[in-house]
DNA sequence: CTGAAAGCGCTTACAG
DNA sequence: CTGAAAGCGCTTACAG
């Protein structure tokens, strides 16, 4: 046999037509159970495997998903955020379970990827995830809309515009600064963009003000300081915070990144953590657990995301009634706020 | 125009055969130039793009490589390690960057991916990256050479195993070793697996080994601890070696991951580092900057690898003359040895 | 339960 | 420089 053998080998050797050997090879209710089995032998032994680009021509469909990850500004070349990068894993697992492959693409915000994979046929639908400004994004997710294209996407409920998967942005960081309140902190800074460029940090510091006025504490604009979700931006926000002479005896990072460099740069000046300042992230990503000390924070289920994102993109696939989501986070309480 | 526009349908409108349009679409040289044009700005208006399944049904090549990610033991269900996660982003751009899509997936090292990608036609080449214990991978190895599947492989020189891209594990092993030595250090302690199932580790063991020998030092059993590329691994091997009362003063960590477990370890032990003892670690993932004290470590260029993995299997690919790469470590003093 | 036939949308010899 | 035609390897009405 040379070249890959194809359905009418199969089928010559099995003695039946092409369209049995296709309709066996997919278990087809109409063939008969023992053609099915030798048919299905056969294939075996000479280690068949059905052509994707054939299939997939001839039913119009791909059984291929597109992941675009994206992330504005990219502070570095190989950067991602481990968050993503941790949902990832579990797309692609949950990918394989409902039998899609996954094409993945890392982009820029600000690229040009609004058309492409559904269009030619690359994927039958897209997943979004990324982090970057929601005023740039908007105008590509309408773009998607417009095209019909059948896309999910990670992130806040936003009117008028697909499907989405979220965690509780708001409650995630209610529980964080009650956390910090609980603990007897007063002075609690918010690190992260709090504006709705960014919906999900905006989300977490709605959170925080609902917490502290709950308390009966005052929210004071000089306790917030704006930063994107790298370490590097979470310790220059707390170094800002800090020659400013801004007095805080604990901090609500918007993001664990956030929050590793906060520490790092409490701790250059000095400062202990939580002795004299306790720190709260968001997301619960690997580092967190190993940071020194070990970092509370509010965990995002990737695991679960993951799952929901592929099941909400198959069933809008097959066109089922779909509907987003909104996923709860929990606290995660560790040394970083005096747990033991 | 109902449903995507075809090639006939932009040849209709350019009043020009499909076989034109066909060509004038990649820039054919066959095409007189204004006849390209023409057809180009018609096909930009239709929002047309080839037809993925088509085009690689007819032409036998699928413009995608596969990427197959594995770890065994898998300690969780997402949890990758980071030095993998932070190639892939290197990996799709390089993808990019070359005309090819990008599958991903990931397996158990034990799971049977050994085929499919290629004979389904999915991909053109596979690359494969992953930590496992090396007396299980062979036997893949040996079947995808069989099977004549191109791939390409990140990891050391195999005798009579296709083409892999790896960095110099013994020269990054010396280079971290003769650093503590250098340091001052006498008692080093190497924590990771120290064998041929593991070989990346195994040499960066015999780097440590010749280090030691050539500052007369001896080789002692004792100061060798098994662990895989965990946090955890890297913990329960410094306990174990507390436990059993082993002095050290140092540790060269086979990775980044298993040199944050220890550092834990040691500090939940009441064990200073550096003073009490330092550490050095393997790959530069993102935390090892962030970890507290930052980390030594030895770095590995993802982003080179990355780039290297993908231009060495697409020129296998391309029926191009291709071998094996080794690419150079290079070392990152941080405080977790005491530097500034 | 099975087969003959059409056709998915391209690329690429072949002919001019 | 361009066109008519074949064919990549399947799936799926249609007919029996």
């Amino acid at each position: 046999m040379k070249g890959k053998a194809t359905s009418f080998d199969i089928a010559h050797l099995a003695g039946v037509s092409q369209s049995t050997v296709s309709r066996a090879l997919r278990n087809s209710p109409l063939v008969k159970a023992e053609t099915i089995e030798k048919v299905q032998r056969i294939a075996r032994e000479l280690n068949y495997k059905v052509d994707k680009h054939a299939s997939s021509l001839r039913s119009q469909q791909s059984a291929t998903l597109a992941l675009l990850l994206f992330e504005d500004p990219t502070t570095d070349d190989s950067l991602i955020n481990p968050f993503f990068l941790s949902m990832l894993g579990s797309i692609t697992r949950a990918c394989a379970r409902q039998g899609f492959d996954l094409l993945v693409s890392f982009q820029q915000l600000s690229d040009d990827w609004h058309a492409d994979y559904e269009d030619s046929h690359k994927a039958d639908g897209i997943i979004l995830l990324g982090y970057g400004d929601d005023v740039d994004y908007q105008p590509k997710l309408k773009q998607l809309d417009q095209q019909g294209t059948r896309y999910v996407r990670w992130g806040p409920l936003s009117e008028g515009r697909g499907l989405s998967v979220g965690c509780d942005n708001r409650q995630g960081g209610q529980d964080a600064s009650q956390h910090l309140i609980a603990l007897g902190r007063r002075r609690i800074a918010f690190i992260g963009n709090a504006s709705h460029h960014y919906p999900e940090f905006f989300a977490r510091y709605q959170g925080y003000v609902r917490a502290l006025l709950e308390a009966g504490l005052s929210i004071e604009p000089a306790l917030q300081q704006d930063a994107i979700t790298t370490e590097q931006a979470g310790f220059d926000a707390v170094t800002t915070l800090l020659d400013r002479g801004t007095d805080f005896d604990a901090i609500f990072a918007a993001s664990d990144l956030i929050a590793v460099g906060a520490m790092q740069a409490l701790q250059a000046r000095g400062l202990r953590v939580p002795d004299d300042v306790a720190v709260v992230g968001f997301d619960d990503i690997p580092v967190a657990r190993f940071a020194s000390p070990p970092l509370t924070t509010v965990r995002q289920d990737t695991k679960r995301a993951g799952e929901q994102l592929v099941e909400s993109l198959v069933r809008q696939i097959r066109g089922e009634p779909v509907r987003s989501v909104t996923i709860p986070t929990q606290l995660v309480p560790r040394k970083s706020c005096g747990e033991a």
